[in-house]
DNA sequence: GCCAACGTTGGC
DNA sequence: GCCAACGTTGGC
């Protein structure tokens, strides 16, 4: 099984719309790197839900139900998108300045690679996340 | 609102 | 193929 990080804006479609939704088609994806790891990623896969520009926060747990397919809101061939469905909410959301001070994650794709949308996150990253939001 | 980081575009 | 200009993301 792989891990991710899935970065939204809550403002425009928060953990809550998820977790109302049930579920979501994640489109829009632009970036070849988000792309190529949209592609890659496989059914049961896990997802760090994280807010970005407001809060800053990893708020919950999200579970790949569907793998790449053709992004319906692109008009060229290149662009996928998955579906993803809300698994558990983190009961205490985990901070972007509570990540950038624990010194075993330091080399995680979100501060990384800040400006990546869907990014890599180590099995490690993910159960020390999920502990600290417990 | 600003700006750093970084990706994309287009002229050469 | 290089690189300057420009656009976007996201933290502050």
């Amino acid at each position: 099984m792989k891990y991710w990080l899935i970065k939204s804006e809550p403002d425009v479609y928060s953990w809550s719309d998820f977790v109302n939704e049930g579920g979501t088609v994640w489109s829009g994806v632009r970036n070849y790197q988000a792309r190529n790891n949209l592609r890659v990623m496989a059914k049961g896969d896990k997802a760090l839900f994280y807010h970005s520009n407001i809060g800053k926060e990893i708020v919950g747990i999200a579970e790949i139900t569907r793998e790449a397919y053709p992004d319906p809101t692109s008009d060229s061939e290149q662009w996928v998108c998955v579906e993803v469905k809300p698994l558990a909410p983190l009961p205490t959301p985990v901070t972007l300045e509570s990540i950038k001070s624990e010194p075993r994650l330091a080399n995680i794709g979100l501060l990384k690679q800040s400006r990546l949308s869907v990014v890599a996150v180590t099995k490690a990253e993910f159960d020390r996340i999920q502990k600290m939001g417990s």
